[in-house]
DNA sequence: TCAGGCCATGTCAGTTACTGCCATCACTCT
DNA sequence: AGAGTGATGGCAGTAACTGACATGGCCTGA
């Protein structure tokens, strides 16, 4: 194999992932998975920051598609809807590829350094739904809390999604969720 | 020194803030911290699963003190409510030492390692939480979203109370933030 | 066509987090 | 005093990550 075959990136996340499911995150080291990408280990850190970042390079498409979702909302609507609408489009990306989302939430569960790191990567998320609620003009605690609990659904929702034996669509699972939270904070008794 | 001076873990608790305060976290060694502890790296790892944890051993009692707080609530209580009265118990019990909750969240929002592992410890939390609930007979999802709900709530006041200028008195946050979220939900424009 | 440059990759040495294994030291109990 | 116990030290080893430099393939301009 060529020196210069290109894809190299990809090549380690599918190896990386491919091996993380077979022997696990810990088990696994970085010279392996580069070796079966036909690369070396100071190469696969020159594309991703370190040994967990291989499985969320890909997570930055989703938060952009999100952030546009929500600025494209209608000026008018409040922001909860606002970030329903986010939410609505990330479902409905996420359901196109139901085979690789299991699988990489399968492993992710597995490692408790590869949940530490999606749960950054969701506070990332929320930082950045809040920030386009602000240019949208919300206050600030309600823009944040309004993203964070926008991303709590989608969180819960998600993992029922990749969890329950008899599948139903990721899109209705949020929007589900979204109305047991709207129904915690109606009841008052 | 003796070798057999007590307090191994608090010391070594003490010389990491310290440290991570004096030069960050990535700049500090464990062998740093060990020695300013008059102890060496090895028994660092004992007490210790890795070099972060050291800033969170200490979470254990506020994590233990809001699920007593939460399966005290009364029986009638709605799980919003039960959730509230776990943020209060840790409002009032982390009021008590604004400046070690300052410097310590000074030194963790500095580094990217250490937040994550906040936000793991934060949401093993909410799983406690949600847990409780479900055992004063809250169902499934609604369990979960309430807990998570309520913690989100609690890293906004929290992140408010340390971060301003005009210090708050952090229960007051909590309640504000609270409501701030029940508006988000109520609003239907 | 070839000289030069560009850039992805390779090589290598070094630091540090973390672990397993065994030795050692202080204190206690009998 | 001797044995046991529990906390600590010493040491060697693995693997993640980094910096400095070398090398190989491709492209471009004259």
């Amino acid at each position: 194999m060529g020196r210069w075959e290109p894809g190299g990136r990809g090549r380690l996340e599918q190896a990386a992932l491919a091996l993380f499911g077979e022997r696990g995150f810990e088990n696994t080291t970085v010279a392996q998975i580069a070796a079966r990408a036909g690369l070396t280990e100071r190469t696969f850190f020159r594309y991703f920051a370190d040994k967990r970042e291989v499985l969320f390079w890909g997570s930055r498409a989703l938060q952009e598609l999100m952030v546009d979702a929500l600025v494209n909302a209608p000026p008018a609507a409040a922001p909860l809807e606002a970030v329903a609408a986010a939410l609505d489009a990330a479902g409905a990306a996420l359901q196109e590829r139901f085979e690789f989302a299991r699988n990489r939430h399968a492993v992710i569960v597995e490692s408790a350094e590869l949940r530490e790191r999606e749960l950054i990567k969701l506070a990332s998320l929320a930082a950045a739904l809040g920030d386009a609620l602000r240019r949208r003009g919300t206050t600030g605690p309600t823009a944040t809390l309004t993203a964070e609990a926008g991303i709590t659904v989608f969180r819960v929702a998600f993992e029922r999604w990749v969890t329950e034996t008899a599948p139903h669509e990721l899109p209705e699972l949020i929007r589900e969720s979204l109305e047991e939270l709207r129904g915690v904070f109606q009841s008052r008794n």
